[in-house]
DNA sequence: TTTAAAATATGATATTTGTCATACAAATTT
DNA sequence: AAATTTGTATGACAAATATCATATTTTAAA
């Protein structure tokens, strides 16, 4: 069993706030799980008792719409949290988490984190702030969900993507999602994704090359609209 | 200066945890407001610096989009509180809240707000629950926006129009939106609303008169798309 | 390796949605 | 009451997007 006291992605976590003490309760109660790329950590309607802390690689978020098409809410990454609220709300999962990469995670079970949040005011007021940052993000990508073309988000996404994720050494996008998926991101048909895709490399702004994809000119991009 | 204790909606709200004398504390700092229908309590990007409690009528929250569109994000009633995202991340308002009735609201300091935070862990677990739901709202929002057709959001939203805010003694739903307030809240452009509400008519599901709007049969409406 | 399955790509076409123009109705101002 | 402004409605058309079909490529399995 691993100490948390170490674990260097805490420091970017709500968990940050605690102490020495509670770090090696939470150590005593942690479960350690390795997931593969595919693989679920949770699925919608679950009842997960515990959040999880995210070690190594990036999960997304997602929800099944009515029309049996998956809507990617967030992508998640390494020094966050998963399921703060559906914790604090003692509720079922309202999203899916799948690895996109293969993961490192540990569970804390919900009795061991209701603790913290009763005993150490900074943490549940960390805690907190991440909820409001995820409901500002939510209402902003709601809102360009509902206001922008399929092809402004796309772009959008990409260029997110890099961001916040990064570039490989031959320079494509880090994170790789198949067409489906980031056709999901945007929320569109996987078809009209290709096309737009195509149509980018076509002007050149990007460049693919089987599920890598390249951004080449970011200025660009971002005017192209 | 009316007191908090005998406050009716502080009851449907996370103030009603607060005891005898924190009320009293809160009564002596608070702010009452007369507004008038289409007046704003605030607006986007602005310090806010406090709460709103809200006493009799109801609100749009809604943010402007790139395109030049006023996205309604959410409809507020009373009972409710506004600015407690603002409040707990210490940021600007992140969306507009404008008066779609006369209303009456109290505004509550953000100093005395935060005092009851620490003292007071059931209070702030209610802010902390509001803010959960508030999320869930939004990610399910933002996935109808993103997978849903117009039709299918304007159906949707004038049952939840009804469901949630009621009908007047003739049977119109009590909230009136303008068309455009109305396209603001679906996604759409107001020509798109106007037409799809004219289809509807024509299918004999809701009824038109002037800005009332009249739902006819609610079954079939629900199985429209 | 060969085969099968899945993912990507593209064309053809239908549908949805937005935009612009214009007409009409209702509310507001003068 | 007349005039002006604002909101609602509808037609005509253009643009965006989805759907279906099919080809090609890639990946996984036998």
């Amino acid at each position: 069993m691993s100490k948390c006291e170490q674990c260097i992605v805490r420091q970017f976590s709500s968990l940050k706030a605690l102490n020495k003490d509670e770090l090696l309760r939470m150590a005593e109660c942690k479960t350690s799980y390795t997931i593969k790329k595919g693989e679920p950590i949770f699925e919608e309607g679950e009842i997960t008792n515990g959040i999880y802390c995210i070690k190594d690689g990036v999960c997304k978020l997602s929800k099944l719409s009515d029309n049996g098409k998956d809507q990617i809410v967030k992508l998640v990454k390494p020094g966050e949290l998963l399921g703060q609220r559906s914790m604090i709300s003692d509720e079922p999962a309202n999203l899916s988490a799948v690895a996109l990469e293969d993961m490192e995670v540990c569970f804390i079970p919900r009795t061991e984190v209701m603790q913290f949040f009763t005993q150490n005011n900074q943490f549940s007021m960390n805690v907190m702030k991440t909820i409001c940052d995820d409901l500002k993000g939510a209402d902003d990508h709601m809102v360009n969900m509902a206001q922008k073309t399929v092809r402004q988000r796309l772009v959008e996404t990409l260029i997110y993507l890099e961001e916040t994720f990064g570039k490989n050494e031959d320079g494509s996008l880090h994170i790789q999602l198949s067409r489906e998926e980031l056709a999901g991101m945007i929320g569109t048909a996987t078809e009209s994704c290709i096309r737009l895709l195509s149509e980018l490399k076509k002007s050149e702004l990007i460049e693919l090359n089987g599920k890598k994809i390249f951004i080449i000119d970011k200025i660009k991009l971002k005017r192209f609209t």
